[in-house]
DNA sequence: ACAACCTGCAACCCTTTGGTTGCAGGCAAG
DNA sequence: CTTGCCTGCAACCAAAGGGTTGCAGGTTGT
């Protein structure tokens, strides 16, 4: 029951991607259209290597894929990787709950 | 649109409880029912202390709740919060992805 | 009353990690 | 061709985080 489609890792993985403010302004940025590590350094108050790393940890979670454009690399934000864990998020919440409802349910016709 | 019915420093902070390992380990086996600190600790290859710290962080995001039981504390595992929060994040993610197929679709229009 | 158990707090160690600077290579436009 | 921009790799730094040991305070049970 506690593993799932995805490897048990996987969550972790992405848990801790998503785990940084950083990140999130790189998705959220990532979300308004596609660009570069160097744009993206532009608009945001890091580095570009810094940004690059950040990049890097989320393409190994698959949350952005890279498009070659030129001489540029372009990051592109991917959202069905996402989806996948938030459903099973999701399942892994609402059976906590169902156990709990289960419990007062019997606590209650005693 | 990017801000939602809980505030947006929330979901980091419970990424960040859900990126460790021992954490899940912690939950998953606080799933199969409620357990106090040292009853985690006898069957978890870490200490109690270790222990306690880790659910202090899964407390403070609101992902197990404590229950008094004469002298020693138990802990409860909630799914509400997390549930919310996979919601929010299916959301984020279809959204990525519409817009990605929003660009492809305008693409095959010229 | 005494022993056993559970809890909390504090100090400490090591590893991870987010961030920086610096440098060298490669493609593109003038 | 040369200048500018974008990329990649490496070294280095400081902070955060996971884990441990040690100690003191309460409760339960015998």
């Amino acid at each position: 029951m506690s593993s799932g489609a995805l490897p048990d890792g996987t969550v972790v993985a992405m848990c801790s991607a998503l785990a940084d403010e950083t990140r999130w302004s790189i998705l959220t940025t990532l979300g308004e259209g596609d660009a570069s590590a160097s744009a993206l350094a532009r608009r945001l108050p890091v580095t570009r290597q810094a940004i690059a790393k950040h990049l890097a940890v989320l393409h190994e979670v698959g949350l952005v894929e890279t498009v070659q454009a030129g001489r540029e690399v372009r990051y592109r934000v991917i959202g069905t990787e996402l989806s996948a864990m938030a459903r099973r998020l999701d399942a892994i919440g609402t059976e906590w709950d169902r156990r709990l409802a289960t419990i007062k349910h019997l606590a209650e016709n005693i």
